[in-house]
DNA sequence: ACCTTCCAGATGATG
DNA sequence: TCTGGAAGGT
């Protein structure tokens, strides 16, 4: 067996099947603890927590598991849970479905779950697959299962993201798919300049076939998990005059030549890989002993593919009873055609496995089910039961974090969706003086903005903190008045999301350099950065290399240092790039002799680069070049160039600054899984939202998806939820005059207050339609927030609410995961971010436990300022910046 | 290589 | 209405 796997040293010793017979109560020997014999990564860890264990003793846990369970009593990490939570937990066998709502518990479920797979003895830690869909929650998983189970989650390289587990997959059998296992990952960026090339290659007219249009089609595709040949016709036809199928195929030539991936190739490859060879499809078979995926409402087609060919063992009979392409159907699947749930069956290689299966247990809830948009599937949650039969069900509906007014609310709003799994969301905590959700009206959009920003000053005299607060629009654009508004009353705020670190200019450019140190093929690469800074290496020159490479079928940078022994380039040309490919030459040469860290110094200051900012005298320049050095910083907590590389292509996340208070701003939708005290949700308005193109686009069910949203929104809220709505508005620079959201109209008059204005204006907007459903009404619709009372007061309040702030000093703005291009006209910029957070003293301390998503966890042995050298248990002393490690 | 002018696009945003 | 990007001119 060629699969590479000797670093996973339980893989060829796995544990005995341990599934009782009966499925319920386990025998004894079932139950025990790895057997002495064999080397356990339990055995090895359990010393390390049991030293944490608040019960004191020696025990490991898998030991005190079967303590607890001889004496009939909980283990420690199950007391606690409700009884569904504990059912989730403890259904170990077969396929589960966690129907998990809003705050009830689900991360907690998902890793409680893996502690007791762990303790129970049922598998080692790297036989549990568990993806996430973000590196985020993959993180903060790692984190709790630590907490539980200490060490042993360093144990568990398959804990990550669909796409980071993806990459491990295909380094490891790269060659399988035509690649070699240095293949680069390219993102966003690099895939639409490929495009475009692709494009103007065809002689096709670049403006009238947008690149990025073209990425978007191609990623839609992938999302489908449908190759060139399957696409469907229209589809092909709708781009080029008909040649989609033709570039999309060039595409993925130019990147097998390239030996590189985007991100739709990071789940495509493995389940071509899996297809095309079904041993080594059984050899992950019986690795992966319990699957468990998060989200799942979220997943989309390959990546439903990809967890059906991992958690459905071929069962001995063919094709049929149990069809591994479990689809009743095709036409349910995949609607648009080409279903390419074809995989390879090969019934003779089967048997001997029967005894073993495959447990998966996803975690979800239909309705925060919110990106459609995005090649999301709500249909593979809503079919679970079907995929997998004997699929066990448990809905999680005990609300620990919200108001019964909350929760009244939006399930009274999202049981207007029809197709749902059906949950109801309750609470115990009931106290009679918990605020209703308020809904409240506003003249325009600068009222609004005004209006909340004094709320918030309310709520901040009442000793309320900004961090407990948030507010949630449906589209960036929105962020815009209330970030003005802010900087006038010096209101601290963070605005969270939108393009981050790594997509800076400065730290592509710097990437693409090191991208091409560690991989010459990098025509991506070369191409940015060949005449960055300027080298005379001009349009003309590139051109003719760029045909000299294509000619030869060679990479740009072997062309280059080709070309410059002809005589094909003008001398000053041929001059400059000769140095260029001596610059290569060298760094390559010294990739495994000088330090990373040093080298990429070494790098960046020889190419010329570093300079290039320092002569610039814009604004942003001495942003950048901060930008520059914490990359150079953050590489330090890396062992490798390339390990960086492929960190940055997929994990890397801006540093937040917590310390500071301040509101957060954000879309709904980079809200989800977030929780605040006080939420604050503007622009309830239609064509806003929903938003009209959602309803253009996708009919009833975009509709929908605008209700999830806007339960989502809801649901973030613990104890205060605000909604707004104004009556005008500008869209694309015109005033429009808008109708109240639908949503509004949707929620329970039970569980909702109207907003007065200060002047009582009472009984408006109470009587008519308010709070009954229009569900099946058709347009137009005449909302109740729309009547003649309504206006008048909203232009009262007004006047009611004027002024009565002041300037404030030390207000500070911070941006994360914004660039230098933030929404519009901002006088902030990355350089403040880096230098805030860079000046700070470390939150850390000498002594202190951390945990660092690569090298587990570890003591900090000393600080230095933002700078943190840690002993970690497994991978030794390394030097890392603060904001990559966490408190564990 | 740089500056000006023109024009399309303007929902959401993980890897 | 505004903006980022690109074409086009100098």
């Amino acid at each position: 067996m060629s699969t590479g796997f000797d670093d996973f040293p339980f893989f060829d010793e796995e544990p005995t099947p341990r599934k009782p017979a009966s499925g319920t109560t386990p025998r004894d020997a079932d139950m025990g603890a790895p057997s002495p014999a064999r080397p356990s990564v339990f055995d090895s860890e359990t010393g390390a927590h049991s030293g944490a264990n608040p019960s004191g003793g020696s025990l490991g846990i898998a030991a005190r598991a079967i303590a607890a369970r001889d004496q009939a009593r909980t283990p420690d990490y199950l007391s606690g849970l409700n009884p569904e939570q504990r059912e989730a937990v403890e259904t170990l066998d077969g396929p589960v479905l966690v129907l998990a709502g809003a705050g009830t518990g689900k991360t907690r479920v998902l890793t409680t779950r893996i502690a007791h797979v762990l303790a129970t003895g049922r598998a080692f830690p790297s036989q549990i697959l568990a993806v996430t869909f973000t590196n985020k929650a993959a993180r903060e998983m790692k984190e709790r299962i630590g907490v539980l189970v200490g060490g042993a989650v360093e144990g568990m390289p398959w804990l990550g993201t669909f796409h980071s587990i993806g990459v491990k997959l295909l380094r490891r059998h790269a060659e399988l798919v035509g690649l070699s296992s240095d293949f680069t990952i390219l993102d966003t960026d690099d895939v639409v300049r490929l495009i475009k090339q692709i494009i103007q290659a065809e002689g096709l007219d670049d403006k009238r076939w947008p690149a990025k249009q073209f990425a978007a089609m191609i990623d839609g595709w992938k999302n489908k998990g449908l190759d060139p040949s399957q696409i469907p016709e229209g589809d092909a036809r709708a781009f080029a005059n008909g040649r989609g199928r033709e570039l999309y195929a060039a595409y993925q030539n130019r990147l097998k030549s390239l030996n590189a991936c985007d991100f739709g190739d990071l789940l495509l490859h493995p389940i071509r890989m899996f297809r095309a060879n079904p041993d080594v499809l059984r050899d992950y078979h019986q690795r992966f002993r319990y699957i468990l995926v998060d989200e799942y409402q979220d997943t989309n087609t390959a990546q439903y593919m990809w967890l059906r060919l991992l958690a459905q063992r071929p069962s001995a009979s063919k094709r049929g009873t149990n069809p591994p392409n479990g689809r009743q159907g095709q036409a349910a699947v995949a609607p648009d055609g080409a279903p390419p749930w074809s995989e390879p069956q090969s019934g003779d290689s089967v048997n001997e496995n029967k005894s073993q299966q495959i447990n998966i247990c996803c975690v979800g809830d239909d309705d925060q089910s919110i990106y459609g948009w995005r090649g999301a599937e709500v249909d593979n949650i809503l079919r679970f039961e079907k995929d997998f039969p004997g699929a066990k069900v448990i809905k999680l509906e005990r609300n620990y974090r919200s108001t019964e007014h909350i929760l009244g609310a939006a399930g009274h709003l999202i049981a207007h969706n029809e197709g749902r799994l059906g949950k109801t969301l309750f609470t115990d905590r009931v106290d009679p003086n918990d605020e209703k959700v308020v809904v409240h009206a506003a003249w325009d959009s600068e009222e609004e903005a005004r209006a909340v920003g004094e709320e918030i000053e309310q709520l901040q005299r009442n000793q309320h903190l900004l961090n407990d607060m948030a507010i949630l629009v449906r589209a960036s654009f929105q962020m815009r008045e209330f970030e003005d508004r802010f900087v006038t009353l010096g209101l601290n705020y963070r605005v969270i999301g939108g393009p981050r670190f790594y997509e800076r200019l400065e730290i592509r450019d710097a990437m693409a350099y090191f991208r091409l140190v560690c991989q010459p093929a990098d025509d991506l690469a070369f191409e940015r950065i060949v005449n960055t800074p300027k080298r005379g290496l001009g349009d003309t020159t590139i051109r003719n290399l760029h045909d000299y490479a294509r000619a030869r079928d060679i990479p740009m940078l072997q062309a280059a240092s080709d070309i410059v022994l002809t005589d094909e380039l003008k001398p000053k040309a041929r001059k400059s790039l000769l140095d260029v490919v001596a610059d290569f030459t060298r760094w390559q040469d010294m990739l495994d002799t000088t330090p990373h860290t040093e080298l990429a110094e070494k790098i960046l200051d020889e190419s010329g680069y570093t300079a290039m900012w320092q002569n610039d005298k814009s604004a942003e320049a001495p942003g950048r070049l901060e930008n520059l050095k914490e990359l150079i910083r953050s590489m330090e907590g890396f062992d490798s160039m390339r390990g960086f590389l492929e960190h940055v292509s997929l994990v890397m996340d801006a540093e937040q600054n917590e310390n500071m208070d301040a509101i957060s701003i954000m879309t709904l939708h980079s809200a989800k899984g977030l929780e605040f005290e006080t939420v604050f949700l503007p622009g309830w308005e239609e064509g806003l939202f929903p938003h009209q193109r959602a309803l253009d686009e996708s009919g009833r069910a975009g509709l929908e998806e605008e209700r999830r949203l806007a339960y989502v929104g809801i649901t973030r809220a613990k104890r205060r939820c605000h909604l707004w709505f104004v009556s005008n508005r500008r869209i694309h620079g015109l005033w429009q005059s808008t109708m109240p959201s639908r949503f509004l109209d949707e929620l329970p008059p039970a569980h909702v207050e109207v907003a007065e204005a200060e002047t009582s204006y009472g009984g408006y907007g109470r009587g008519g339609g308010y709070g009954q459903s229009r569900f099946d009404k058709q347009e137009p619709f005449q909302s109740s927030y729309s009547t003649p009372g309504w206006k008048r007061a909203q232009a009262n309040k007004t006047d009611a609410t004027r002024e009565n702030w002041g300037s404030r000093s030390g207000h500070s703005v911070e941006r994360i995961g914004y660039g230098e291009s933030g929404p519009r006209g901002k006088t902030i910029d990355g350089h403040l971010v880096a230098k805030s957070t860079a000046s700070e003293p470390s939150k850390f301390a000498v002594g202190d436990r951390v945990f660092h998503i690569k090298f587990g966890n570890g003591n900090v042995a000393s600080v230095e300022g933002n700078k943190l050298t840690i002993d970690f248990d497994r991978a030794g002393q390394k030097r890392v910046l603060d904001g990559f490690v966490e408190r564990a």
